[in-house]
DNA sequence: ACGGTGACACCAG
DNA sequence: TCTGGTGCCACCG
């Protein structure tokens, strides 16, 4: 486990209920503004059981870019944010500019 | 050690 | 607003 890897997890846990933050917050948060891409790929290696909130980290553009077969995780994660009060239209969009979580 | 890969971000049309 | 191209950098084989 890197030190990057075990930061990002650590950033993504800050992420409250009811708010969401973009892979770049994270990474900034993380020390690295520019390693998004990472963000994503640790929260997929993460997988199922982790403790972080991984359907609170999006892309900046507000909504979820999750490819492949991960559909249903897809479908989940909009379940999960409608459950914490964030609104996700049908095309899977997210109004960032209403949730967003700046993190100190 | 090296090169391919990717749940992205940013800029230009 | 959307699309396309470019840059970035940690992870994995």
């Amino acid at each position: 486990m890197t030190n990057f890897k075990q930061r990002v997890i650590s950033c993504a846990k800050q992420i409250p209920r009811g708010r969401a933050a973009s892979y770049g917050q994270v990474a900034a948060a993380a020390g690295n503004p520019r390693a998004a891409r990472q963000v994503g790929g640790i929260l997929r290696t993460l997988g199922p059981g982790s403790k972080v909130p991984w359907w609170r980290v999006i892309n900046n553009q507000g909504y979820i870019s999750i490819k492949g077969n991960w559909n249903a995780d897809k479908n989940l994660q909009r379940e999960l944010l409608a459950g914490e009060g964030i609104e996700v239209s049908d095309d899977f969009r997210v109004d960032m500019k209403k949730y967003r979580f700046i993190f100190n």
